[in-house]
DNA sequence: TCCCATACATAGAAACTCTAGGTATCTTGA
DNA sequence: TCAAGATACCTAGAGTTTCTATGTATGGGA
């Protein structure tokens, strides 16, 4: 049925995460699930994608590393990336404000 | 491009709207713009197959109406659609929550 | 008379996320 | 020892939503 939990703003809450610091993609999936409370436990399927959509977009870089014979793709924010993400967390918080706006009732009139 | 402005949140939107009142299609194109402050100005491709979609879900009903010997269809609230609206606000304020606590630094300390 | 606002509609494109598979390594426990 | 599960990566294709583009029709104002 596709739950489609994050709704088209993904892309914030990846940039967000790295900007705390460099992560590979298996541990962004828990850190998205941890900071979020649960409510955030996407599947590896819509992480992975959307780590190289942002790494093409020049927002991410990225190197492998090799631990304890796994091999890990440590992300990290650009400047550039970084750039974005302000820009990103003021169209969510503009988001946020049209939406609550509609939310509020309209019998309370607008002006 | 598509810039998805409503990011799959139109359904609460509509259903709050015409919570507000009854109102048929291209009236509510104008009322989503008002009430978001120019932020949601939404082509009629949008909103009308929306309302067909939240009509064949039973969460309205309708009637066409001539008004100036104009045609409208007039789009009212089920009880089954106050229900889901219900719902999709309780949804909203989650999603708000989970993404705001992504958002925070996690330099404060989570816990 | 022509254009704009009003008012409806649909088909197809585009974007995003999820489902569902696949590969490989390391650890733990039976 | 061998199976299972966690770690860690990947992609193709499906599904949903929204937008673009287009079409029809009426009423009013310049």
């Amino acid at each position: 049925m596709g739950t489609d939990k994050v709704k088209g703003h993904l892309d914030v809450l990846l940039l967000q995460v790295l900007k705390d610091g460099p992560a590979h993609g298996y541990s962004v999936v828990g850190a998205l699930r941890q900071r979020s409370g649960g409510t955030f436990d996407l599947p590896e399927g819509t992480i992975y994608p959307a780590l190289h959509r942002l790494e093409e977009a020049r927002f991410l870089d990225s190197d492998w590393e090799l631990v304890n014979g796994r091999r890990r793709k440590l992300y990290r924010l650009t400047n550039s990336g970084a750039a974005a993400l302000v820009k990103e967390r003021n169209r969510w918080a503009e988001f946020v404000a049209a939406v609550e706006s509609v939310l509020a009732p309209a019998t309370l009139g607008s002006a």
